[in-house]
RNA sequence: GGUUCCUUCGUCUAACGGUUAGGACGGGAGAUUCUCAGUCUCUAAAUAGGGGUUCGAUUCCCCUAGGAACUACCA
């Protein structure tokens, strides 16, 4: 049997770390053992839904270069694979099984509904949900609700004896006693859209999924599932719920632990193959001591055996490790076309940029490289080539050890040390071992020589290398700012 | 409350009954160095608790404790 899997989204807001990582182990699941990904939208919400999430879906399955066999888009034998536009075939397979007396039209206001559960709070009742009151109507009470004009919902006749079970790859058999499965819950909603657990039994089964993979939230309803199955009289597909991913205080992760959405890990400069990398390392392993996967990788080497069954923390700054090493393995030139939009939205260069700016921004990539944990990072890094807010208050010049007048001493004649040996063309080791010397006569530390001049040069006292900063800069505007700076300290 | 699931360093995890309980992130220390990074080296840090089974339990069973998810005309 040919494995077949899905991955089923809701367009009811943006993809998350969370969502993604199902993607993800469906894809590499069907790809390392030759079957088919298939992408389906489950947009029977219509009140939550929006055509940005979906624009969303398809954007960040696109960013993670994650293709789907079948699904919109594309196509396939099975489809369409839109939910809504499926409408009849759910209506279709709910009117089934009212005619066969497994599900039942039931006329109850929303208030009704209301009520009934908050009576049910207050007794504390062990039974909670549905107290099946249309469960038995009679033909005519069904007529006469209809002609009042009261849309119906279509319920599922839950049994209330007995219990049933269902086999999970990772978790083993779960069984439930049907007594305590949510009685009767809606199958088809008064709008004539299906609910999730309907859609996505039927699709499941008609569009030959082999194994379901989804979160383990999801276990809860498994038995509601296998007694749809069992309703409709359809094998039942082989499951396999997937350990959550929680944030740092163990609950489910959610945007109050931070950015979940994956185009805001985009927007910040995380590169896809890092996000890819961690993302399926949360809640699986190959052999944990290998970490690095590319999805080439990914898509030979997963294996269902390697999947957890305990929730896993998502960890911020082992995604920032990861994605430092991503930066710093890219390549120079990926990698300023990567950061170029940052730049550009900095305001820093032209969109799009010039050929100086090119080329400025292909220098800029080396030094910068070692020092981005995400691709934002050039900004505040480079901000010093394209801005000229020199800093007036004196003491941030002066480095530890030192005081104003060695500061002072240091800057001036650190000047001429480095602009005349650098308009002399002498090499930049030996002007280095110059400045050195100039510390060492001024008795106080290199830091003491090389703090003042970084701070007229970039405005900051932490930087990019002297020399690259002043590459980058150019001679004659780094002489200007040393020079301003030297006048700052001849003041008064 | 009820139901179901989970439990190895702070975090992600390895160890298919026998290891000095391994690796990684993060932390700490050091080296390199003009700052910051980066890189390299070293280091602290765990089998939730209690019972069994066994010659021997992280590993198998039971209980307790803790945590989570679900309990909608949302998925």
């Amino acid at each position: 049997m040919d494995v077949r899997v899905r991955y089923a989204p809701s367009p009811t807001g943006l993809q998350h770390i969370g969502g993604i990582r199902t993607a993800l182990f469906n894809y590499f699941f069907a790809r390392a053992n030759g079957g088919k990904f298939i992408l389906r939208v489950e947009d029977t919400d219509r009140e939550r839904y929006s055509d940005e999430s979906l624009e969303d879906l398809y954007s960040t399955l696109d960013w993670l270069g994650i293709k789907w066999d079948e699904g919109p888009v594309v196509g396939g034998p099975y489809g369409p694979y839109i939910q809504s536009e499926r409408f009849d075939i759910y209506r279709e397979y709910a009117q089934r099984l009212v005619d066969e007396g497994k599900a039942y039209y039931c006329f109850c206001s929303p208030e009704r509904l209301e009520e009934v559960r908050k009576q049910q709070a207050e007794s504390k009742s062990e039974y909670q949900g549905y107290d099946r009151h249309c469960a038995h109507l009679s033909d005519s009470e069904i007529k006469e609700y209809l002609s009042q004009g009261i849309k119906p919902v279509i319920r599922f006749r839950v049994p209330t004896e007995g219990k049933t079970t269902f086999h999970d790859i990772i978790m083993g058999d779960i069984t439930r006693r049907n007594r305590d499965i949510s009685p009767d819950p809606v199958i088809l909603k008064s709008d004539g859209f299906p609910t999730y657990h309907l859609a996505n039994v039927i699709d499941d089964h008609l569009m030959h999924i082999t194994h379901i993979m989804r979160a383990q939230e999801w276990i809860p309803s498994g038995p509601l599932h296998v007694l749809l199955y069992q309703a409709f009289g359809w094998e039942v597909p082989q499951y396999c719920h997937l350990p959550m991913v929680m944030g740092k205080d163990g609950q489910k992760l959610s945007k109050r632990h931070g950015s979940t959405a994956v185009r805001d890990f985009r927007a910040k400069g995380y590169l896809p193959e890092a996000i890819l990398n961690y993302v399926t390392l949360v809640g699986w392993s190959l052999d944990g001591s290998t970490e690095f996967f590319s999805r080439e990788d990914l898509e030979k080497r997963f294996t269902m055996e390697g999947i957890h069954k305990s929730p896993a923390v998502f960890d911020y700054k082992k995604l920032d490790w990861f994605n430092g090493q991503y930066i710093r393995a890219c390549g120079n030139d990926r990698l300023a076309s990567l950061v170029t939009p940052y730049l550009e939205e900095a305001g820093f260069i032209h969109t799009p940029p010039t050929a100086d700016e090119e080329k400025l921004v292909e220098d800029i990539v080396p030094p910068v490289k070692e020092r981005m944990k995400t691709l934002s990072d050039v900004v505040p890094l480079t901000a010093f080539l394209f801005r000229d807010e020199p800093v007036t208050d004196r003491s941030v010049y002066i480095a530890k050890g030192a005081d104003e007048a060695a500061a002072a001493k240091a800057l001036i004649r650190g000047s001429e040390i480095l602009i005349s040996g650098l308009r002399n063309g002498t090499d930049e080791k030996s002007i280095e071992e110059s400045l050195s010397s100039l510390a060492a006569e001024l008795g106080i530390k290199v830091n003491g020589v090389f703090q003042p001049i970084r701070v007229a040069i970039t405005a900051s006292t932490v930087s990019l290398p002297l020399f690259d900063s002043i590459r980058l800069l150019g001679l004659d505007r780094t002489e200007e700012r040393l020079r301003r700076a030297i006048k700052l300290f001849k003041e008064n």
